[in-house]
Parts: structure tokens; sequence; C-alpha cells
DNA sequence: CGTCATGTTGAGCGTCATCAACAGGAGTGG
DNA sequence: CCACTCCTGTTGATGACGCTCAACATGACG
């Protein structure tokens, strides 16, 4: 995370979803515009904001949320290092969700109207940012499947597994055989405003999966069988493939 | 929908998204490799394929949905003629969804290899078919909060809300004043599937909806007063602005 | 005239929300 | 150093919302 190759965890998530050049590599960390930090539990953009540039996470973890009417939230989606966080704003009018931290956050801004020449200057690129979109838009799916049709405890172990396999793929899990360990910043209450769970409900499911010998979650999250968890949860990482994988054709 | 102009609705609606010169449309036209009619409940694509074109609804609901261990359906997103059904298996090594009819429907099929030719030749295209995936990201957005937030009566009368504006935004909506009157062809058990609710219960909310005298259900759907029912089920539709509206930069 | 899909109603029950109280640890200020 | 607050996690009690099972009505269709 030098400051002349800030991008270099975004360029290589690009680099495993497309054949990305060095030179665009390159030609993005030319377009920074600025990087920032930010504390716990703040918001990088607001629902209604008109953006003109997206910002790319450094580090650490940040959700999209969305807060309805009477103030409550609700988590549609995590992300942490490597990801363009609000890329969609390049095409929306206007943000329809919060881009909050749920730990402190270093991230970088890029421009629209420069990253929107790089586009044009590279096809590669824009066809490696739109595999982002599309990638976000099937774990969406996913999210939509878990929130409407699993119960509490299944519905946890989804989000667990979820992570621990987008984060192993990006070298930020610790394996040992099936067992693995990722960093959890999440609280039990976030937590609840992801799953669509009250604080209570999921202190409760948590005990369920610690008392199955499932899980043990502190500081980090520990799931001491990833297959066993995963089967619990009715997970199918599938639709993740995207992600370290590339379209065929 | 001569044979000439089959894609005239998908066309229309690019053009509703971005700036898309005419000839775009006719090169569009000119790649169609086929036109197929599908009957009720029918899979156009299933998860699993691995697709080499792409489906174009000319006419007819679709829905999108995955199919639970337990066989149970969940649908992520409801689709109308004009769109591009599975624009994102151009992206996909393998569907992570079925892609199923609710009516009958006509499709378009328009192979990969020959669209990729035409998104290197007219980058304006790329830009328009990516803010397609990016609107159908921010509905799916919006859907998890629905399914994560709202009680049954509410979560069911949004998506009411949602499909009356994205319909009568492409014509195929009836108003008069404050009253709107749509095409309505999920059963029950459908629009239960849609909602993560029983059959039963969905039957029991829309009576509440009825006595309150929001909706009335029969063929169409017909909403009474369109603000008084997105009052009523929280539904904000600016999440929806891409459909109607260009990003401003 | 039976069959099937869809809608409707009733009864009983389980999951999960709400409210309330309390424990422990971290941080703050006196 | 202690008192205080605040945040997070935990537990108990109660009740609501929504599920399941079952039965029946209706209309379309063969």
């Amino acid at each position: 995370m030098s400051s002349a190759q800030p991008l270099s965890a975004f360029i290589k998530r690009l680099t495993m979803i497309a054949d990305l050049p060095p030179e665009v590599g390159h030609a993005l960390n030319g377009v920074v515009s600025g990087i920032k930090a930010f504390d716990d539990d703040q918001d990088i953009v607001r629902q209604g904001d008109k953006l003109t540039q997206c910002a790319v996470i450094l580090g650490g973890w940040v959700c999209r949320n969305k807060v309805l009417a009477d103030g409550r939230r609700q988590v549609t989606a995590l992300h942490f290092a490597g990801v363009a966080a609000d890329l969609q704003s390049l095409f929306l009018p206007s943000m329809d969700h919060n881009i909050t931290t749920l730990t402190p956050v270093q991230a970088a801004f890029l421009p629209h109207a420069k990253l929107r020449e790089l586009i044009e200057c590279y096809p590669v690129l824009a066809m490696a940012l739109w595999q982002e979109t599309v990638l976000d838009a099937a774990i969406s799916r996913e999210w939509e499947v878990n929130l409407a049709a699993r119960p509490a405890g299944q519905r946890i172990a989804h989000v667990f597994c979820e992570m621990a396999v987008r984060l192993e793929r990006f070298g930020h899990a610790e394996r040992a055989g099936t067992s693995l360990s990722i960093e959890w910043p999440l609280s039990q209450a976030e937590l609840g405003e992801t799953t669509g769970l009250s604080a209570v409900h999921v202190n409760r499911s948590l005990q369920v999966l610690r008392a199955a010998k499932l899980i043990h979650l502190g500081e980090r999250l520990i799931i001491y069988d990833l297959p066993k968890l995963e089967a619990f949860a009715g997970f199918n990482p599938d639709y993740l493939l995207a992600e370290g994988q590339r379209a065929p054709n």
C-alpha cells in the first residue's frame, strides 16, 4: 500500500477477474485523487449523495446499508479491502444507499471523469469493472434468498460461510485443514442488521451454533469445519465463482 | 415487434437509459439468432447452465429464481418485456439462478460472441448494458431490505408499488388520477415465493390490503391510490431512478 | 363429471420480536 | 484510583406474526 501504488489490492482483485494488462493498473494508480482515513462507524457516502468520485477500500471493512423511515438500518452487503465500494455511482444519479465503515478504513478516491476516460482508453477495464458489478449482483441475489427463506441459525451461518470463502480467496483467512479463522468486526447488533434479526435473537442463535461446535466467535470468527457449516447453512459457493474465476468465453 | 425489428422494446429501454445512436439499435437487431415462444411456467435458462447467448424478453413476464436444497423456490426479481433477462450470463461461467416464465413469453436470442463484437464496436452499448446491470443491482438491494425488514402486508404492497412504477414507465399501466391498473400474472403462491411468505399468509395479507381499500387484485392489479399505497409500504421510488433517468455526468 | 389449480378459512403452534434487567469491560473524568 | 458512563453481550418473560396442516369452495379444463 505504498503511496505510488495505493490500489494494489484493487488491481489484484481486478486481475483475478479479467486479463488486466499492467499498464492499466499503473493508469489506475495515476488517477487517484486522494486517500482518506475513516474511523469506525462512519459514512463514506450517504443515501442521496450525488457523487463525482468512487471510493476504493484499501483496508478495513465497510457495509452497504439503507435506512428505513423508522430509523432501522438494513445492511445489504459486506465489503473489505480491494473493492470499489461505490463503483455503481458511475451510473446512479444519486446514491440509493449508504456506505458505512465497520472498522477504521483507508479509502482512495477516483474521480468519475478520469475513470471514464480510462474506461474509454481501455475497454478491458470496462469489462473488468462491469464484471465486478455482476458479481455484486449475484451476491445480492443470494442474500435475497438467505433473508427470505432461511431460519435464523442457517441465515447467520450462511453469512459466515460467504465471508470466509470470499476472504480466503484474497488471502485474508487462516486455514488449518477444514478449519478456518477470519477477522470478524461485526457486533451482534450489526449482524442482526445484516440478517434481518433482532440482536437478542442473533445472540441466542449464536449460542446454538457454538453449542453445536460449529463456530467460535470472539475477536475472530473460527469455523471449526467449513464443509460442516456449509452443509448446515445450505451454502453453495457457486454464486461466488466469478470472484475467483473468469467467464469462459 | 416485426421480424425485422424484434428488439424494439429492448432498444427503447436502452435508449431511455443512455444515448444510443439508431445505428446501434439496427446492429442489435441484426445480431438476433432466433426467436422462441415459451409457455407459462417454463425455464428459459436453468441454474448451472453455461450460456452462449442472451435472451431478450419481447413479451410476457419472467422471474429470476433460485431453488433451495429442499425444493422451495425463491424469486429474486421480476422482469417484463424489453429486458435482457440473462445479460449477466456474459460474465458468469455458469448461471447461479433460473429464469422462468410467469406467462407465455416471446424471447429473442443474442449470441454472446456477436454481442461482444458489438460492444467492442460501440462502447456506448457497453455503458448502456452495464447500466442495466447496475439498475438490476439497485432493485436487488431494495428487495433485500423489503425481505428482511418489512412485515407481510407492507412487503407485498412494496412489490406492487415497484412493479406499478416500473411498468408505467414503459407504458404498461393504465392510470386515472392517482389510481393505477396493471397486468398481474402472479398467483398468490408465486407471490409468496417472491416475498418469502407462505401462500396462506399472502392470502390473508391481501385481504387486509383489500379491506383497507388500497388495492383490488384479480386478473389485473388495481391500486386505488398509489401515493397512499406507497406511504403504507414505505416505498420510495428513488432506487428506480436509473430506469427512467440518466446519470448526470 | 371428475380432475386440477387457485383461492379461502380455521386451528394450533413455533420462531422470532419486544421489553426489561443485568454483567462485564473499556474509556473518561474527577 | 475510583466512580461513572457507555457499549456489548446475555438472560428471562411475554406475545405477535407467520407457518403448517387440513378442509373446502370455485372455476377451468378435459
